[in-house]
RNA sequence: GGUUCCUUGGCCGAGUGGCUAGGCACCGGUCUGCAAAACCGUCUACGGCGGUUCGAAUCCGCCAGGAACCUCCA
């Protein structure tokens, strides 16, 4: 397969040429969220980032399974050791039962995602529904001699596999200088080290989501699932792992350390990670509160907006910025993410009614090498967008009649921003092609129609009103040279 | 404190040694019965101080400011 994608290794901290260990299979795997509360601004970054890379594998040719896990256990609310659930705790405090909470926060991410355009991916396993798996991958990390057992749980034993082996590899952390740092820490706990982690807990008995294992009634460590689940469904070695920065310590630092000692190799080839989006250079998270949802978004009720915005404002919004990139949230940069976008789906929608002439006066064939280029070099979307912009110049020149452009280039053109706008990037460009919406705009049409005629007959006062009166409804007027265009 | 990273024009945001990304706003123009919208054009920035180089936003050093991770976090 001829191609030159690159991407960002954050092992290597360097971009690398993409090679598949199995061409032309692509397997990958993305964290995906912890399903106790709505998805905010900062969870559509990793969905929207790798909902890119899906699309643009699969653009290459590629056969690719994604695999986006679900964190439903698991997730402990303070300290490795004391903390409880967040499930569980969510759970009680809102008299549900656990899957319930569950499934009724799985469901508005799950719309939220689809009102972003971000596809399913092919499978999105639960750590819930894998827990036998993760019971077998602690044995094996047991038997491997790098885990030891105290009082029912089960630990990670850190000192020695970085004996034999690199841990912090992938976030640069040095074993002696964290022994030093977090000394202080050590007490009762039953850790022989500090940094060592949980691969089983045992579970207190307030504790509502547990299971039976070999070494007591409990649940998984933090870690765990994505080790079980990548290699279940991915294989023992697959290409690309995703997910957010935040997560390279200690979550898949700690996920290298355990597939490698109970698979004695390495399981991952590229490591991704995206970028923050920050409130005011502060990261939007969680545990900070400052954090605002989807749905607060797509519907402006949430104090810091202005106005709401759509979903496709929010999903361009984040492919302005290269994934590795913060990306600061204002209600300015968003206003203007907006409007450039509507510029951009107008200029999409006359490139499908431009009539072709014998010649071209303009150039558009190098956009698509320009634009794969772009994608090659570690998903640089902004420069795909800005090359997109570039050519929405051309189109609207060729609409005001100042250029001219020939049948082969149109389709050329068209076949591009098809490919991009909506294939590559995910944008919907306005559609609404059911029987009733299309009688309807030709209502619209007809009293426009109308307008124009009075307009012919210099009747202004009937030309006023029907503008006047369609714009009082919400319709947005746009008289042209030779006729009109509108929308709502 | 340790590790890593960032600082670009009014705002957002690309860019890794020479070839003024792009968007939004502003301003100018075109179109128009009026208006709005649209369209076209303009706006040559790179935290500070040194250094390397024929040449630096881009490499090196120092300083200033900011962030992420080190505890759950996308």
């Amino acid at each position: 397969m001829e191609h030159k994608l690159h991407i960002y290794n954050t092992l290597h901290r360097k971009k690398e040429q993409f090679v598949p260990l199995h061409s032309p299979n692509v397997g990958m795997y993305v964290c995906g969220p912890t399903v106790y509360g709505d998805a905010h601004l900062g969870h559509a970054r990793p969905a929207i980032t790798f909902d890119i890379l899906f699309r643009y594998l699969m653009h290459l040719g590629y056969k690719v399974r994604y695999v986006r896990n679900i964190t439903d256990v698991g997730h402990l609310e303070n300290d490795a050791d004391e903390g409880e659930d967040k499930v569980a705790k969510k759970a009680r405090l809102e008299q549900l039962e656990p899957m319930e909470v569950v499934q009724y926060y799985l469901n508005r991410y799950h719309r939220a995602m689809d009102e972003l355009n971000v596809l399913s991916p092919s499978i999105e396993p639960h750590a819930s529904g894998h827990i036998i798996e993760q019971i077998e991958f602690v044995q094996k990390i047991l038997d491997s001699g790098y885990a030891y057992e105290s009082e029912g749980s089960v630990y990670f034993d850190v000192e020695k596999y970085n004996k034999d082996h690199r841990y912090g590899i992938l976030s640069g952390r040095n074993i002696d200088d964290m022994l030093e740092t977090t000394r202080e820490l050590d007490g009762q706990s039953e850790k022989r080290r500090s940094v060592d982690f949980a691969l089983w807990k045992k579970a207190s008995p307030e504790h509502i989501m547990r299971w039976n294992s070999p070494w007591s009634v409990g649940f998984p460590g933090w870690h765990l699932e994505c080790s079980a689940m990548g290699t279940k469904y991915l294989g023992e070695e697959f290409d690309i792992h995703g997910g957010g920065m935040d997560l390279i310590f200690p979550h898949h630092e700690c996920e290298i350390a355990q597939s490698c000692a109970a698979l004695k190799k390495d399981t991952v080839k590229y490591w991704m990670h995206n970028n923050m989006i920050t409130v005011n250079g502060q990261k939007m998270g969680k545990s900070l509160g400052n954090f605002i949802t989807l749905d607060e978004f797509f519907t402006g009720s949430h104090p810091m907006l202005a106005q709401a915005y759509s979903p496709m404002t929010i999903r361009f919004f984040i492919l302005q910025a290269h994934y590795r990139s913060t990306v600061d949230f204002s209600n300015e940069a968003l206003q203007a993410s907006q409007k450039g976008l509507e510029r951009m789906l107008e200029g999409y929608a006359r490139l499908q009614k431009l009539t072709p002439s014998d010649k071209s006066t303009v150039d558009v064939s190098g956009l698509r090498a320009k634009c794969e280029e772009a994608m090659c070099d570690d998903l640089n979307t902004p420069i795909v967008i800005s090359h997109l912009f570039e050519a929405l110049k051309a189109i609207n020149l060729v609409h005001d009649g100042k250029e001219t452009i020939s049948a082969e280039d149109l389709n050329e053109l068209k076949s591009v921003f098809d490919l991009f706008i909506k294939d590559i990037l995910g944008l919907k460009t306005v559609n609404d092609n059911s029987a009733g919406a299309d009688a309807y705009k030709k209502a619209i049409d007809l009293l426009l129609d109308i307008r124009l005629e009075a307009k012919k007959n210099k009747d202004w006062a009937t030309s006023d009103k029907i503008r006047n009166e369609l714009t009082a409804l919400g319709f947005e007027i746009k008289d042209t040279k030779d006729g009109f265009e509108w929308k709502l």
